[in-house]
RNA sequence: GGCUCGUUGGUCAAGGGGUCAAGACGCCGCCCUCUCACGGCGGAAACACGGGUUCGAUUCCCGUACGAGCUGCCA
């Protein structure tokens, strides 16, 4: 057995959606289980579709999750160069399709794209019109037309300058079979193999193509993608026969879709890596969802960090039905990590949060601790915290509570009685507030809930908060606190 | 339309001829409690359908239904 050697190989045409995240992290872990290579390799061969940037978000994702490679394009393991436009340079790819072409396993073909729209057949498909959806199928496959050139027609067309692409010369009787880790063994009539292009006008291999040349010398053992290549994996296998390579094992992962149970898109929200960020979500978090997504592990736990990942993963235990992305499971997961993190990592990350509600000269680790534990997202601090920044405007039905049996003549009252013992209150610890407060309960003989309830509300203005009212009193301070206390006296009065 | 794949609670997901069909998220209830959370305890909730094979099918086979993917000089 070989040492295993996986590829990740994005396009570069945007952000990473989760399920290219998610190919990326089983690569890794597929090759890291059996302490084999991750290898990164750029795909940009349709260079219409590059965008700018792109390739840093891929570096950047890659080490913001932890997913590092040990060969790419700024890692040189032998195996280079590892961007396709760079191989695509060296000629490899037209060398490698022009082999096939001696072989009769392809052939030059000069179609213009007027005859191929011409071969397309337009088929009705359904005569109750679902509304936007006119399905209007159109059934393509080539037709072997340029096949049938001679020697002579072929040199002819080519020094005439006349486009050309290369493609793969199918067999229309027989099967293909392949094999596959997770779905098995795959059977389909080589009748319905197109001739895909192999090499396009341009002078650029399709994905198709350089995929299978490139796994083949960068000597990829486990070729890994999503489900949506399963159905094209029979043309490859033909290439693997035609120039007679031994096939990778390959693992195609189950989909990953939205709520409707639909390929993920891009506007959907939770699409991609960075995205998540932006919501909030810590990486470690995300990297952990992303895994369970189609895969369990066998001792039954589900938080797991990347090095517990490693030594649990076993693709061959991969699920075979799709999986929906369910961000409220993700926010959960989330928060457990939000929860269990180091106080020092979490403050780094919450501080931008709290300072962009809050601008008085708070104690800023207090209220972060606070919240720590009662937020899925970093985001939700915002909206947590916003009443240390302003009293809300609040409505003094807030002070009935049924439970607590608090009415707003009985808050009033407290209030009333707390008010001078606030004032003569120098050191606003959170010790000090509630022995005070605790005492004058004590005295009363009322409920812990009727002294505190009016307090808080009072501080606070909200029917819920973080922390309770010793905790928001003392953050707020002397000052802030008395202020309130006096406003909610004025309301109540 | 054709081809390929899939189908265990709302979602993720274990199990794979005989199980009371795990667990997690979410939901509901209770406890804790000054609110909200945390934490603890408990509950409701599933093998798509029809035929086989079998003493016995959620599990194996075949159909049906439904869903998805592919059907690009995109990947």
């Amino acid at each position: 057995m070989s040492r295993i050697r996986t590829r990740f190989a994005p396009s570069p045409t945007g952000r990473m959606h989760v399920g290219n995240l998610r190919t990326a992290l089983y690569e890794y872990l597929i090759a890291k289980h059996e302490g084999g290579s991750f290898i990164l390799r750029i795909e940009d061969t349709d260079q219409e579709r590059l965008v700018e940037g792109a390739v840093d978000i891929i570096y950047r994702t890659l080490q913001g999750t932890g997913l590092v490679h040990d060969e790419g394009p700024d890692k040189d393991g032998g195996y280079g160069p590892y961007v396709q436009s760079e191989r695509m340079a060296s000629g490899i790819y037209l060398e490698y399709a022009k082999q096939l072409v001696e072989k009769g396993a392809a052939y030059y073909c000069f179609c213009t794209k007027e005859r191929l729209a011409s071969l397309k057949t337009a088929v009705n498909g359904n005569t109750e019109e679902e509304e936007e959806e006119k399905e209007v199928k159109e059934i393509t496959k080539y037709d072997k037309h340029c096949l049938h050139l001679t020697k002579e027609e072929v040199e002819a067309n080519l020094a005439a300058g006349l486009p050309y692409v290369i493609r793969q010369n199918n067999p229309t009787k027989g099967s293909t079979s392949f094999h596959d880790a997770i779905f098995g063994d795959i059977t389909v009539d080589n009748e319905e193999l197109d001739d895909m292009i192999l090499i396009k006008s341009d002078g650029y291999p399709t994905y198709n193509f350089a995929n299978v040349i490139d796994d083949h010398m960068m000597e990829i053992t486990h070729v890994v993608r999503g489900n949506e290549y399963l159905s094209s994996t029979p043309k490859y296998t033909r290439l693997y026969q035609d120039f007679g390579w031994e096939e990778p094992v390959y693992v195609h992962l189950p989909l990953i879709t939205n709520e409707e149970h639909k390929k993920l898109s891009k506007r959907s929200g939770h699409s991609s890596y960075e995205d998540l960020l932006e919501q909030g979500f810590v990486s470690e978090a995300i990297i952990n969802f992303v895994a369970l997504l189609g895969w369990s592990s066998a001792n039954n736990t589900e938080i797991m960090s990347l090095d517990e990942l490693i030594k649990e993963f076993d693709y061959t235990h991969i699920n075979k039905a799709p999986a929906v992305f369910d961000m409220v499971k993700l926010r959960w997961m989330n928060g457990e990590y939000l929860k269990k993190m180091d106080f020092g990592q979490y403050y780094e990350l919450a501080l931008p949060y709290i300072k962009s509600v809050i601008t008085r000269e708070l104690d800023y680790k207090r209220i972060a601790a606070l919240v720590k534990t009662r937020i899925e997202t970093l985001v939700d601090i915002k909206g947590m915290i916003d009443f240390f920044e302003e009293l809300p405007d609040y409505d003094i039905e807030m002070y009935t509570h049924k439970k607590m049996k608090t009415d707003s003549t009985g808050s009033l009252q407290v209030l009333r009685d707390l008010l001078p013992q606030f004032e003569a209150l120098e050191d606003y610890s959170e010790a000090n507030i509630e022995a005070l407060i605790m005492a004058y309960i004590a005295e009363k003989g009322i409920k812990n809930g009727q002294g505190l309830w009016p307090v808080r509300t009072a501080v606070s203005g909200k029917q819920s908060t973080p922390g309770g009212a010793y905790e928001i009193m003392s953050i707020l301070g002397r000052e802030e606190s008395l202020r309130r206390i006096k406003v909610a006296i004025d309301k109540l009065s």
